[in-house]
DNA sequence: ATGAAGATCCGG
DNA sequence: CGGATCTTCATT
């Protein structure tokens, strides 16, 4: 053993949004038998931030109030894609961390069945990809995963974590909210 | 009731 | 580059 295997809690997701985004590059992200190092994530905060969701919605304001750090966001985006979030919420701001791009790592074949036309290293190269490969859907909103028999969060090292504009947004397009690892071809887009 | 927008992905 | 597909929210 190596030991010293850090599993992140609760406590991780009390403080800014886009410190906990930066920081999970890196991370081992495991769920329902399958892991893969996080590669690619975007912060978005409940206040001041028009690309939010809490910008413009009252269900995601409410959601922020009324659940717990660590606490999985999920939804549907374009009628098709489930879209994986987790709550941030603590004394230096409240939001989400928005999970783009895993390079899988365990649970390959299960990945392959669910995505079946996807090279291995794509299965979760974007926040589409990366729910259906991980088999994460609607049931997962609100999850307190980070408790539960199965889903856990590893820290591990990051080789260079790179920094650009959010993808895919229409508002606050220049805030460098989105971060990457460096090298990874797992990323769902290369970065500026 | 109706319409528009949306943190995407795939195929041609 | 367009189409798929459906929920949330604001407006009529």
């Amino acid at each position: 053993m190596t030991g010293r295997d850090e599993t992140i809690g609760r406590e991780f997701f009390r403080r800014a949004p886009v410190r906990c985004a930066r920081e999970l590059i890196g991370c081992t992200f495991v769920w329902g038998g399958c892991s893969g190092r996080i590669v690619e994530t975007e912060a978005y905060h409940a206040v001041g931030d028009p690309a939010c969701h809490t910008f413009s919605r009252p269900g995601a304001r409410a959601f922020v109030a009324e659940q717990d750090a660590g606490d999985a966001y999920v939804y549907l985006n374009y009628g098709m894609h489930w879209l994986f979030n987790i709550l941030v919420k603590g004394p230096d701001g409240e939001g989400f961390v928005l999970f783009r791009a895993l390079e899988p790592m365990a649970g390959v074949d299960s990945m392959r069945e669910r995505s079946p036309r996807l090279p291995v290293e794509k299965l979760a190269a974007g926040p589409g990809r990366l729910t259906r490969s991980f088999g994460i859907a609607g049931a997962d909103h609100r999850a307190k995963f980070l408790d539960a028999p199965g889903s856990v969060i590893v820290a591990g090292p990051s080789r260079g974590i790179l920094s650009g504009p959010r993808i895919g947004i229409s508002k606050a397009t220049e805030l460098p909210w989105r971060f990457g690892e460096r090298g990874s071809r797992s990323l769902s887009r290369p970065f500026p």
